[in-house]
This record gives C-alpha cells, structure tokens and sequence, in this order.
DNA sequence: ATAGGGTTAG
C-alpha cells in the first residue's frame, strides 16, 4: 500500500486503474482515495470513476454504484459513463446518465462528446425510436455540425437499416469528412446500394485504410467477392498497407469464392508481413480452408491459434461436418465443451449437421436436447430442420414428420425441404406431396420484403415495429445472392452468373455446353425423360435448366484446364438436381474429377458416382417435376377498383407430378386442392421453365 | 481530461 500511496500523490488517478485490476485491487484503490480525500475533488473523482468504467466492462457496476452516491459529478463524469456503457452489454443504461445531465442541479448541459457517446448508444440496441429522439437533441443543442456526432449518425442510421436517413444525414454536411464518407460508403454497401457506395468511394479524394477496408468488406458482404478481390489487388498497385482487420474481408471473398490458391496467397501475405493473428483473422483462415476443401490446413491454422472464441470454434466444427466428418466433428465439439467455451446457437446447427452427414441419430437427439436443459438455449427453426434432416436421411420419416408437427412454431421451408429430401430418398410419394405442397405455400409468401416492410412502418411512425424487422434482418443476415459459380484456373478465379454469357471465351463455352448435351444424350441421358426436380428452395428459377451457373463454370473447366487436372468448382446455392445428375455424367463421360462445393457441403464425382451417395440420389422411377407458377389470381369481384393490382395475390400454384416415365401424365394440385386432376402429359421439353398460368 | 469510419461462424 505504501507504494499505492507515493503513486496517488505523484501521478494522475487515471494510470490506477487498468485493464488487468482485479475487483479487490479496486476496492483497496477506492478505500485509499477515501482516506486521502482525494475522491472530494469533483475533477479527480470524475477521473477515477472513468478510468474504473472504461477499462473494464466488469467493473462498470462499481462505477455505477459510485455515481450513485455523488452528488455533483462533472458533465465529462458523465460523458464518460454514458461511453462506457455504450460499449457495454448495456447500451441502455447510457440514457439514465444523459437523463442526469438534463435533471442536474448544476446546470449541466450535453456537449458534443455526450451525444457522440449517446447517438452509439441507440445504434447498439437498434432503438430507431430513441435514435430518433437523440437526433432530435442533437439538433436542439446544435451539435449537427460537429464531425464525430454527423459520422455518429450516419452509423447509427446503417445499423438501424435506415438508408435513406443515412443520405439526408450525410447530404446536409457541407464538407463531410473522411470519416463520414467512410462511414456512409460503408452503409450504402450494407443495405444493397452498392453501386453508389463505389461511386462515393471513387469520388472520395482521400483514402485511407478504412475507407478501402470498408468497400472490400461492401462487396465482400453482399456476395460480390469478385471486385472485393479486384478492389483488394487495385488498393495494392495504390501502394495502401494491409492490416489484419481488410485481410479478414479479403479472406471472406476467397472464402466465398472457393479461390484456395488466393487463400493462400493471403495466409502467406499475413505471415510475410506479420499481420497480427487476432482470434477474428484466425478464424476467418480456418474457414476459408475449410470452405475451399483443405480441412487439413484448417485444422493446423486451427491447432496454432493461442486463443479460440466460439467462432473460432464453430467454424472448425462446421466445416469438418460440411466435409463429412462427422465423428470428428463430434469429438471437436466435446473439447471446445472441455474447454470451456459455451456454444451458441450457431455451433449447434453445424454440431447437428454433424450428426445427420453420419446418421447419429441418437447422439444428434442428446444434442438437440441439450441446447435447452444444459445452455438455455431455444432451438429455433434451423435447428428444427437439421433435426427432421436428421432423422429423415437416417429413414426414421415418421418421427421426422413428428418434429414438424411438434414444432413449437409455424414449420419453414427449410423444414418441410428437409423431409422432401428425406421422402425422395426412401420414396415415399405420400409424404413428399405433403412435403412439396408445403413448400409452394411458404414459398410463395416467401418475397423477403423486408425492406418495404420496415418503411411502411416508418411512414406510419410504427417504430417499434421497424425496429423489430430490422432486428429480424439483422439476426438473419438478410441479404440476396443470385446463383453464382466460381471456378480458379491458374490462380485466376472466373465466376458465372445465371445464364452469364459475359466471358471474355463464352463462344467456346456455348459450343462445349452444346458437346455436353450431344454427349450426354449419345450416352443415353435424356433430358426430357429424367427427373428434374425443380429445386424450389432456392431462388434460381430461370428458364432454361442449361444455363444454371455450375453448368457454365464446369463447361469453361472443360475448355481451360488440362485432361488430368481436376474441375473444382464453388457455388453459392445449393446444387440443383438437375446439374448434380449431369455433372456425375460428365465425371464418365469426360473422364474427370470434378468437385463442387454448394452451399451445404462438398460433392466429390468420379467415374459417373457422386460422393454424397445415398443423400444425393433421389426417385429414378417415379418422377417429380415441381413446377411453380407463379400466377396472379384474377380478382374475382373486384369492380370497385378497376384493373387494380390490389386484390390480386401470389399464389401458389401447380405442382406437377409425373409418374410412369414412358407415357406420363402430369397430376396437377392447385394448392389447397384435395382431388387432383389427371391430364394427359405433354411433350415436355428439357427445359422446365416457368410458366404464367391464369386460371 | 473524453470522441468517429472497416473484420469472423449457420
């Protein structure tokens, strides 16, 4: 204690407290600035209380039990309370300080440090409403003009999914600066404007790291990894120093670009330079490894890192499931458990899908159920599919159906697409129609107009509301992925979109596609009389099956690279069954290697035979076509608004069914119908495209 | 005495 004391009287309170000060170091600390009398300062006291609030997060209810029991704290007292609890796990708290400033005694008034802490406060618990107030304050008090307080709004207005409150914050600056052109280059990324977020960001006439960083993280994030790679290579011909945290979105874009050799590229660059390996960079290479299919170098990345969070450790889980290690992934899990670190909603889906690529049945079931008893943890929709997955693909289709029925809320898409799944597997036709007729009712309701949603309920001062679905969109990520398939020849990654026809070589694609078909058909694959099952749980729904952007990459893989190279090839969506059949063809009939990895997991071909074996076959004899028609139902009695879209509604429509391949006939079951109607088929082309019925 | 923008797992 006596060197306590010659540091209380030698140097500033501030260096008492740090980080690492344990909650009996604080309360000697305090007892001694007691005795001193030195807390009666109001200057030193505000000092103490910071440092004890800032530092450590843990400690923030000691600060707050201090302030109670002053009676005249500083405005910077409170400023600094308010910026450590916007920080906190307890953004919320933030506002009983700004109350306090308002209620003082002393006449204490906001300054723009108290709304630059306040207006991130509301941005961390997503109250547009208390947002909108602060910026009510903000303009009151005359702060609109300070810098950190208009890029303070610009932020809070991105998280909340505010775009257009963004632009009227951002527009009436003057002369904004980095910082707000960052931050607003950064929003307008977020929420879909991409192509204006690029063109604020050329017209920026500085940038720095950030702002680079915030551009690549844009593309990275809405999918467009490709110019996240390009933007990343143009900002080091411009000479602009990587740090750990750009690298985490360039390896986000490889990641999701399967591009193994930019990966590693990347992991080399990182190493070279000695980028710090944070937990976030860390893991974010593990994925990358997992996801481009080198589950071996994940696990060593993994193996080196000193410090593991539960993302870390989710990733490695899930990508040992996604290759279908199933055991191991188990085995991973039970030490992060022994390690001590709680897993998340999250590390149980990857955890279940474990379970179901092996078909432990009873294991994934202990799991499932201990989500709730052990870690207090409501399973939710996904969880309820993996579950049905689970048991569906382990042939239990009854018990399946029964954790849909029980489920505590309206079954999903995902759900009921896990039992078709199932129920094509086993052949059950019965239960696939439920299955089926399921799913084109949800998908219909399916439009993902979040956005629209949340401004009506802007526009009708619903706040409430607008926060809850833009918390929604938040949790869930919403975001809108086109199909898209990559494919890395010599270290160069190309990437096709549906029905892509911008390559620089497309005239050789579109003849080896034609090669294809000619091959396939004199091989006997007949389009018109094999299945296609329309995958309707994906959003690819363009007209002809041929240009579906696996097809595209795999015929630019036939063209570019060697006879024995393998064709490896990554998409975003799940692999329709269409191309799956085909690519197994062309494993025999090309003679290659091909590996696709889809969104779920990997598939590895060869010799006409697709890795995933039984979870990939589906019903040869019987067969399903699933066409959705997407129709408007003519409004029966709508006079009183002529010609109005108003009373008409999507519905679902047709799903057509056809059995005994030779002379099929096509079951047609409007939703809701009981009897289903049988007419004659018709010649059905290869391409099932969709079609706009009116009934 | 105190500030701001960019990052990871389904």
């Amino acid at each position: 204690m006596s060197s306590l004391r010659c540091t209380i009287t030698k140097n500033p309170i501030i260096f008492l407290v740090d980080t690492s000060t344990t909650l009996n170091q604080l309360k000697q600390i305090h007892t001694q600035l007691l005795i001193n009398g030195i807390l009666n300062d109001p200057h030193l006291f505000g000092q103490f209380v910071a440092s004890i609030a800032l530092n450590n997060p843990i400690n923030l209810t000691y600060s707050n039990r201090l302030l109670d029991h002053c009676h005249n704290p500083t405005l910077f007292t409170f400023n600094s309370m308010i910026r450590a609890h916007c920080k906190s796990s307890t953004p919320h708290k933030s506002f009983e300080f700004y109350k306090r400033i308002l209620a003082s005694t002393h006449r204490l008034s906001p300054d723009n440090y108290t709304f630059n802490f306040l207006v991130r406060s509301c941005a961390q618990i997503l109250s547009l409403e208390s947002g909108m107030l602060v910026h009510g304050s903000v303009l009151k008090h005359g702060f609109d003009s300070d810098p950190h307080v208009q890029s303070g709004l610009i932020f809070m207005y991105a998280e909340m999914g505010c775009l257009d409150s963004c632009h009227k914050v951002f527009d009436q600056i003057p002369v904004p600066d980095l910082v707000c052109q960052t931050a607003i280059v950064s929003a307008c990324a977020k929420w879909g404007e991409v192509v204006l977020a690029r063109k604020l960001f050329d017209e920026m006439p500085v940038r720095d790291l950030i702002a680079w960083s915030a551009m690549i993280a844009g593309y990275a994030q809405c999918g467009l990894s490709r110019k996240a790679l390009d933007l990343f290579n143009l900002m080091q011909i411009e000479g602009v120093k990587v740090n750990e945290v750009s690298m985490v979105s360039v390896l986000s874009a490889c990641t999701h670009l399967g591009a193994l050799d930019q990966g590693r590229w990347a992991h080399a660059y990182i190493e070279k330079n000695r980028l710090k390996m944070t937990v976030t960079l860390g893991t974010a290479l593990i994925d990358m490894y997992a996801k481009c299919g080198d589950m071996n170098k994940a696990m060593e990345v993994f193996r080196c890192m000193r410090e593991r969070n539960v993302y870390t450790w989710t990733s490695v889980i899930n990508g040992l499931a996604m290759n279908g290690a199933g055991k191991k992934c188990l085995e991973l899990f039970s030490m992060m458990k022994q390690a001590g670190v709680r897993p998340n909603e999250v590390t149980f889906i990857s955890v279940l899908r474990g379970c179901s690529v092996v078909g432990l049945v009873e294991e994934g079931r202990e799991h499932f159920d201990s989500m709730r008893r052990v870690y207090r943890i409501e399973p939710q929709l996904e969880h309820y599919g993996c579950l049905v997955d689970l048991y569906g693909r382990a042939g239990h289709l009854d018990e399946a159906l029964n954790v849909i029925d029980d489920m505590p809320m309206k079954p999903h898409a995902g759900a009921w697409g896990a039992l078709l799944n199932a129920c094509t597997i086993y052949k059950n036709t019965e239960m696939g129609e439920l299955a089926s007729r399921k799913l084109v009712e949800l998908e219909a309701k399916n439009h993902g107009a979040y956005v629209l949603l949340s401004n009506i309920y802007a526009d009708s001062k619903e706040w409430d509301k607008v926060t809850d679905v833009r918390q929604v969109m938040k949790a869930k990520g919403v975001k809108k992925l086109p199909g898209c398939s990559a494919i890395e020849v010599d270290g160069e990654v190309h990437e096709f979109f549906v029905g892509d026809e911008s390559h620089p070589r497309y005239n050789e694609i579109e003849f080896m596609l034609g090669e294809i078909s000619r091959r396939l058909k004199l091989a006997g694959y007949v389009a018109n009389t094999k299945p296609v099952l329309f995958d309707i749980e994906e959003e690819e729904k363009e007209d002809a099956l041929c240009k579906h952007s696996e097809k595209i990459a795999i015929a630019f893989g036939l063209i570019s690279l060697k006879q024995h190279q393998p064709i490896s090839i990554v998409k975003n969506l799940r692999v329709c069954w269409d191309c799956h059949d085909v690519t197994m063809m062309i494993s025999k009939i090309f003679d290659r290697e091909i590996t696709v990895r889809d969104r779920n997991r990997f598939h590895h071909f060869k010799d006409g035979q697709c890795s995933c074996k039984g979870y990939c076959t589906r019903i040869r004899d019987t067969i399903m076509i699933l066409l959705v028609c997407s129709f408007k139902k003519q409004s029966s009695s709508s006079s009183s608004n002529s010609g109005s879209d108003e009373n008409s509604s999507e519905k679902p429509a047709i799903i057509l069914k056809v059995v005994d391949p030779p002379e099929p006939k096509i079951v047609v079951i409007m939703a809701g119908d009981e009897k289903p109607s049988f007419l004659a088929m018709p010649a059905v082309s290869s391409t099932i495209c969709r079609c706009d019925h009116q009934v």
